[in-house]
DNA sequence: TTGCTATATGAGTATCTGTTCATATATTCA
DNA sequence: TGAATATATGAACAGATACTCATATAGCAA
């Protein structure tokens, strides 16, 4: 049913109307900001960012990264629960690689908005 | 095989080696967490779906979002320092918009990516 | 088994973040 | 001028988060 807007001021509920219909789910939404989660923290995009390179173990990333094995994995099982990476294991070494090209695609879209950083006018 | 490098143990020092070689400087990480924790908050993230269809005023994002006036605008603030929305004044109404294609391209990739779910076998 | 290596995980903690509240600024109109 | 409206901003606080530390698990080899 609908919730009184509790003293919500609205100046155009033709636009808020037309945009309530086109929102995404509150699912969508957060498993969205959990997924740009993971780009959002400087240590797991250098993961990210290496991987897209190549596959890596844990101790490898770690000591690219200067942080401890023990941040590394608990940064990697999160993008594991994303989806974003998989290992493959070989004796007690497990090597990490992205699982699919949107990772690469994310990257190369934010850096193009970045280096259009000052418009000279576009 | 294993060096002793500032105390890191280091696997695969070929592959740490090309990584490094490949990394984005420490400057261009920053901006981009930054720019993709704009993406990783679920207000935020329904703010710029928003705007990705039509301009819309402050309160009407609050009404939409049923959350305040002033979140509203310290999340456009925040959108606004990385150059994501832009905004055009009538008379006291501020009409925000996004800046550019970059956000509707991210967000597309992002949703490719969860709607990919359960890889059915890649 | 025992020991060693590589990684995972839970708890604790300091820092970061998103909100609300109170107040300030900017524009329009009487 | 002064009131009303729309938005911006600073402080403060609750909740989230990224790290460290200690410990646990898994595989390999003697």
């Amino acid at each position: 049913m609908d919730k009184e807007l509790c003293g919500c001021r609205v100046i155009h509920q033709d636009k808020v109307d037309s945009a309530r219909i086109k929102e995404l789910d509150p699912d969508e939404i957060e498993e969205l900001s959990q997924l740009f989660k993971a780009f959002a923290d400087g240590s797991r995009l250098r993961i990210l960012q290496a991987l897209a390179i190549q596959e890596m173990c844990v101790c490898d990333l770690a000591a690219l990264l200067e942080i401890s094995e023990s941040a590394v994995s608990h940064q990697l099982r999160f993008l594991r629960n994303l989806k974003l990476v998989a290992n493959r294991r070989e004796g007690t070494i497990l090597y990490y690689r992205l699982r699919d090209q949107h990772v690469t695609a994310l990257l190369a879209v934010a850096l193009e908005h970045l280096r259009e950083g000052q418009p000279a006018i576009v």
